[in-house]
RNA sequence: GCCCGAGUGGUGGAAUGGCAGACACGCGGGACUCAAAAUCCCGUGCCGGUUAACGGCGUGUGGGUUCGACUCCCACCUCGGGCACCA
């Protein structure tokens, strides 16, 4: 025994995880029984896309958050369901199979492989038996049963629009996936705007409940800002303008109360109505200007501080206020894509209208006098302000004119109040290969058909060349055996759609899917959902806030009102956090400072690594990887170890009060880190412990005192933690309800520190019983020696007790 | 330009308006060792002072509120993130 007791001594963090690893299998510690479950607890963490080059420190990072938290509320006694999957459809799959040169069906399960072993080398409580791979038709299948559901709502619908065309993906992008007007994939390749067919989903149909959720949803501020952002909703009017045709110009305005001062109108050079109002003199002029608008790519169109370029149409409006005729312009500063194309210049209280005014003289009509005397009047966009040149509204300050004068010319029947979004419809067409095709047949005649339920899922057909072409037609459409179908509702010979969908789709709705993944006659099964959904708690990066997460919410209210899911929002708690950076810099394979967990679980461990990830910073700020600090973690479970190799049956005493009193802060403390993702503090309020022990155990702590310690770490060091407890004596895993209670008396310090001031400045510290009246203290401030140096001979004005904490003496 | 977030020792960071710098890294000194590593103990914001007692200064900058400000308010600077010709 003593030799191989020896041997057990110090902590071998390889043999102990191995170890643990295997028992989790084999006892299926980690799966979760779905319909079972009396307490259940839906831990989700973001899928990975399962790339080539495997897990990276950010990922490791962000799936342990979220690990630990998962683990902390089993350990409280929730029945905690943690599931994975990976997103292995999409653009950045297939862009890269053609680099390499191979199919991405084929590196696609090796990838996943990999990152399953990387993830069980982390210790991450998943339950690998509900894993989804988006690229499983068994998956798919319910893909493209949503897009049925939202097509038969009216939801989906094809429309020629103006697209960001990205030239090296060869495909349509959503709006969200272009970055300054580059592609996200490529950040050198400039977006260009193309009008084509496409599949929209009509996301904007909810703009409003997306917004006024968000007031009640317990998410990160970061993130809930960031979708208020995108949501961008502006109250206005809309206000109707005659023109010479007779054909009226609606245009959109959050400044309603500026409208004497709409001195000119410009409609955007895509407007429908341009070519109709162009008078012959200026119709070369205008034709012009508009072929070189619509070459221009949208980099360069949207950029800002670029110069303003515009034509006359060389027609005139009425302004709807005045009466007065105003020209018509066309410019492409006004965007097709907002409000309704077409402006009301008001240039005396916009920027960019001013500055076009200036350019091409035209009349500034100052409309807002500023109540700042200081502040210019032409120019002024503030709301400080009173009404002049604006008829029987001067002198109402503009609160007052904007809903008097709205009203008026609601009354006039020329406007009405109005609200705008900037969020766009969802553009879900992609003209590429690897993603699920959208389930649609053509035919001649009965148009659009969705394909019937009973034939999904509509397989993607293998393709050996799979490389997209100019066309800006799906290669999809190059399979022809494929590609023609007879028409389900007729017989005769038709065609399918041939773009795939979106990415965002599968990612939109696979948080439903893993607590069902044992059907395949259902996306969803209702009982399961009702039971773990909405999800408890959502940890993940704030890169997804405005894409994944909106697109999520979306396919979750839409569902909702189309009566599949008894709830609208699926995450009801939602946690961002933070971005690991090496030098300052996002890790990229480009930069060359990606950083591979691999070889520091190997040679430290992996619940090293987690707490050392954990104890970097505040997890939900992220912050440099560096690996200074990591010999900290390992020393400080170095001692827990020793501390529980070395502890005794002992009951406490009166010479563990401390270490008791300790142990009942360090509980309290801990558990409310934890409950606020706050880990470096936890773990760090663990280790104070754990010196406090060592400072008062000689010969051996009470397990008493060190199973909580055990219990504690669990969540951050969970193979450490099993084998701790077993040695502890216990034949059952630490993850049950283990997590202790503490003793608000207990945790009461007896005797405090407490501070004297003489004005404001530390003067002494007296040790003294805890609960000390305020006349009390006052009197042993005063009868320190140290604090009469700079007392003596003055009065004593004032004299200020914070219980237990402080005295301050002013003279 | 607009909207978030952050600026604290040599480093990462900690602090319900109440002892700034917990915890850790690093560094200095010591113990153990033939020696080194590991481990253990002590010290470690800056300046002055004798290595002391003690004193002064100190949380991006400048003001303010307060008995008291890293914390609250105003203005600004820098960095990170998001949005951006959105009418």
């Amino acid at each position: 025994m003593s030799a191989e007791r020896s041997e057990t001594q110090t902590y071998d963090p390889e043999a102990v995880e191995r170890k643990w690893r295997q028992l989790w299998g084999e006892r299926r510690t980690n799966a979760t029984d779905v319909h079972g479950a009396p307490k259940p607890y839906y831990n989700l963490m973001m899928y990975p896309y399962p790339s080539a080059e495997g897990l990276h420190v950010g990922n490791v990072f962000a799936f342990v958050g979220a690990d630990v938290h998962g683990r902390f509320r089993r350990l409280q006694g929730w029945d905690v369901f943690e599931p994975i999957g990976f997103d292995a459809f999409g653009i950045h799959s297939e862009n890269y199979a053609l680099k390499v040169n191979t199919h991405p069906a084929e590196l696609i399960p090796a990838n996943i492989a990999r990152f399953r072993e990387q993830m069980k080398r982390v210790g991450l409580m998943l339950d690998w038996d509900h894993a989804v791979s988006t690229t499983d038709p068994r998956y798919y299948k319910w893909t493209q049963w949503i897009f049925l559901k939202l097509y038969e709502a009216g939801l989906a619908v094809r429309k020629k629009a103006p697209v960001n065309w990205c030239p090296e993906c060869k495909t349509v992008l959503a709006n969200e996936q272009v970055i300054n007007g580059m592609c996200e994939r490529h950040l050198e390749t400039a977006v260009e705007l193309r009008f084509l067919e496409q599949w929209f989903f009509k996301i904007t149909d909810f703009a409003e409940r997306l917004l006024t959720n968000l007031e009640w949803l317990d998410w990160s501020d970061s993130t809930r800002m960031m979708q208020v952002n995108w949501i961008g909703r502006s109250e206005g009017a809309d206000l109707v303008f005659e023109t010479p045709t007779g054909t009226p110009i609606t245009v959109f305005t959050t400044r309603p109360d500026t409208v004497f001062g709409a001195t000119y109108m410009v409609l955007a050079p895509e407007h429908p109505l341009v070519d109709e109002l162009t008078t012959g003199e200026q119709r070369q002029a205008v034709n012009d200007y508009r072929r070189q608008a619509g070459a221009m790519d949208l980099v360069s169109r949207r950029v800002g501080d670029k110069e303003k370029t515009g034509v006359f149409t060389g027609s005139y409006t009425r302004n709807p206020a005045t009466g007065e005729s105003v020209p018509i312009w066309i410019a492409d500063y006004v965007l097709m894509e907002y409000g309704t194309g077409a402006i009301m210049a008001v240039p005396a209280h916009d920027e960019r209208d001013l500055e076009f005014a200036t350019k091409y003289d035209l009349e500034v009509r100052q409309v807002v006098k500023p109540d700042d005397p200081a502040e210019a009047g032409i120019g002024y966009t503030g709301w400080d302000g009173t009404a002049m040149n604006s008829g029987q509204f001067d002198g109402l300050p503009c609160a007052e004119s904007v809903k008097a004068i709205t009203k008026w010319l609601e009354e006039k029947k020329v406007g009405g109040v109005k609200v705008q979004y900037r969020l766009h419809d969802w553009c879900i067409s992609r003209q590429r290969y690897w993603g699920p095709p959208i389930p649609i047949i053509y035919c001649d005649d009965c148009g659009t058909v969705p394909v019937p339920e009973g034939d999904l899922p509509v397989v993607l057909p293998p393709l050996e060349d799979f490389r997209p072409d100019e066309s800006g037609v799906s290669p999809l459409a190059r399979v022809k055996e494929w590609y023609q179908v007879p028409c389900p509702s007729c017989g005769k010979d038709a065609h399918r759609e041939t773009d795939v969908s979106d990415t965002f789709l599968d990612s939109a709705w696979y948080f439903l899917r893993y607590p069902s993944t044992e059907f395949d006659d259902r996306p969803f099964d209702s009982v399961l959902t009702r039971k773990w959904l909405p999800v408890s708690s959502y940890i993940g990066g704030n890169e997804h806030a405005v894409l994944h997460l909106m697109y999520a919410r979306f396919i979750t209210m839409a569902l909702h009102d189309l009566g599949h899911l008894d709830f609208e929002e699926p995450f009801t708690q939602f946690r961002a956090h933070g971005t690991i950076v090496k030098d300052g810099a996002k890790m990229s394979k480009s930069r060359g400072n990606v950083v591979i967990p691999d070889e520091y679980i190997a040679k430290w461990g992996a619940d090293t690594f987690r707490m050392y990830l954990m104890f970097l910073g505040p997890y939900q700020e992220g912050g440099d990887f560096r690996d200074e600090g990591i010999s900290g973690i390992r020393r400080f479970l170095d001692k827990a170890w020793a501390l529980v190799t070395a502890a005794t049956d002992g009951e406490l005493g009166d010479g563990h009060g401390e270490a008791q009193r300790k142990l009942h802060q360090t509980i309290r403390g801990v558990g409310a880190d934890l409950d606020e993702l706050r880990y470096n503090t936890a773990i760090s309020k663990l280790m104070e412990y754990v010196n406090v022990l060592r400072a008062s155990g000689e010969a051996g702590t009470p397990a008493a005192l060190i199973e909580p310690l055990v219990v504690m770490l669990a969540p951050l060091a969970p193979h450490f933690a099993e084998e701790c407890w077993e040695r502890l004596g216990h034949d059952t895993s630490v993850f049950g309800p283990t997590w202790p209670g503490y003793d608000e008396e207990l945790a009461q310090e007896k005797t405090i520190e407490l501070v004297v001031q003489v004005n404001g400045k530390v003067r002494g510290r007296l040790r003294v019983q805890a609960g000390l009246s305020q006349d009390a203290a006052i009197e042993r401030a005063l009868a320190e020696d140290s604090v009469q140096r700079f007392v003596e001979g003055k009065e004593v004005r004032k004299a200020i007790h914070v219980p237990d904490r402080l005295v301050n003496l002013v003279v």
